[in-house]
DNA sequence: CAAAACAATGCAACTTAGTCGCAAAGGAAA
DNA sequence: TTTCCTTTGCGACTAAGTTGCATTGTTTTG
């Protein structure tokens, strides 16, 4: 069950406590990326957002995680191994997957995110 | 030479005030999106912090500009008209402007910001 | 095993971009 | 001028996220 996340410590050089784990498994289930307080309320373990904050710095440092923030001025979190553009409704507020494009962009890119009215808003 | 900027305010029905004025004329001179602080800095008037705030939200109401938020927690802001992608550099921190393919995306676009290494900070 | 050395955590105090309430000032209408 | 509405400045406030520090937990070493 935890294989996959282990591989995951084991791949970005970053002990495993129990905090850790239960960030990261909530990471690991999100369709979307999650700030602080939706991680809190999935984890299966209480931490001080202290604790949660410098967990995601050091995930962050190794590359495992990104961020971004949304328009609500939170930190949004992902798995980079799933990274992939965001659009985020100014209507509905959630956060959509989607496919770019991006041939053409120069530079190494880490993250996208677009905001405007979504399809279903919009109609 | 504030006709263009009078016309914008006409256009979105904001009566014009020193203030907007001067906000605007910075967002329309600016090659880039800027936060307060270097609005601010270019502003040739001294305004309260509250009152530039006040009006970006009227103007942004109003869809006379758009904001968003990098990753330093601050909102940066440009006039709708000019409105591209952008690209924020996590080495240097300078904001790009790029161009992007966006005939796929569905629903209604108002800002795109990718994120990560530039070109030149990854050469 | 004990003890020193280091890493992770919790708590509370702190930081800071941005917001809000309110009173004063400005400006249009009558 | 008086009334009414809008805009502004000031200061207090908000809240996500950060930091200092003491405590606890976990390796390393003699």
């Amino acid at each position: 069950m935890h294989d996959h996340i282990k591989a995951l410590f084991v791949k970005h050089k970053i002990k495993h406590t129990h905090a850790r784990l239960a960030i990261v498994e909530v990471l690991k289930e999100a369709k979307a990326p999650l700030n602080y307080e939706q991680i809190k309320a999935k984890m299966n373990l209480a931490m001080d957002k202290a604790t949660f904050y410098r967990n995601i710095a050091m995930f962050e440092a190794s590359g495992m995680i990104h961020k971004f923030e949304s328009d609500d001025r939170k930190w949004y979190f992902e798995l980079s191994s799933t990274t992939h553009a965001h659009f985020i409704c100014d209507a509905c507020h959630q956060i959509k997957c989607i496919e770019i494009n991006m041939d053409t962009i120069e530079g190494d890119v880490k993250s996208i995110v677009l905001k405007g009215t979504c399809k279903e808003c919009k109609a």
